[in-house]
DNA sequence: CGGCGTTTCTTGACTCATTCAAGAATTGGC
DNA sequence: GCCAATTCTTGAATGAGTCAAGAAACGCCG
């Protein structure tokens, strides 16, 4: 993806189009599950001179606008991705943290709906596989 | 239950009994779904003169012992609840934070199953419905 | 192209849940 | 009851995230 997508990206969104926005963007989509930090330091390759709230402001805009999903397990910091609107789920390393895609388990998403819903209107179900990764599963036997 | 239950549980899972995690457990199994602050109130109308550091302890040795469940919805702070070992779920609101208890949405368990576990070995499922309750969706239209 | 109102960015201070650390008290086995 | 190990108290520190005020950038409109 180059500038011009990111841009149509935004756009698309109704959002305006700022130097920090679109390497924010780029940032995340290159770095599947990154958290802030990681996606501060990014950007910071293009843009040495963003501050930090810029990057917490792009993330907050463009997680509003459904182009990147915030995701934050337990016990972990906020992180983001830009794969939207596919409801895949994830699989989190109880040791190190990582983080991997897994698609939805049974088909026809049917996780998306509570068999007693207590008055709640839901409109989303995210699930959290609870686990270990390969090389944890090694290095600890 | 009383205090011989708690004691029991607590013995149980070869934890020594105190009184901190004693009134700890009292108050998680009294406020389902309560974050650290309100069950430091609970605990301290017991025993008006436990640190924190007691509290924040005691919910992590029950934790790691499996009798109380931490849960940390994005946006949230850590909440805990006793109910453990059901596979129940929870529905979050988006707007006010309130958290409800769902069963199981399909019978049997089927969220458990990753359709691709990218070598993970997965030995939990935690489901999150995220909406609105019905408070909300009232004052809000 | 140039002005203008609105949105966004910079800078820097601040919040607050949670953790860390050192020493005192409690627990439970003997 | 005594002792070693664990847990609690006290108080400070950490760090992701937020708040606020003014400066800069965006993009609409003429």
């Amino acid at each position: 993806m180059g500038h011009t997508d990111y841009e149509q990206l935004l756009r698309g969104a109704s959002l305006r189009v700022t130097r920090p926005r679109v390497a924010v963007l780029g940032a995340v989509t290159e770095n599947a599950h990154a958290d802030t930090e990681t996606i501060l330091g990014a950007v910071r390759e293009r843009l040495p001179d963003v501050s930090h709230q810029a990057v917490y402001d792009s993330l907050a805009a463009l997680s509003a606008a459904g182009i990147v999903r915030r995701i934050q397990p337990s016990g972990s910091v906020a992180r983001y991705e830009t794969r939207v609107g596919d409801n895949h789920h994830h699989v989190v390393c109880r040791s190190c943290g990582a983080i991997a895609d897994v698609d939805c388990a049974v088909g026809h998403a049917p996780c998306l709906t509570a068999s007693d819903d207590n008055g709640f209107t839901v409109d989303e179900a995210e699930v959290i596989y609870w686990g270990t990764c390969a090389d944890c599963s090694l290095s600890q036997g």
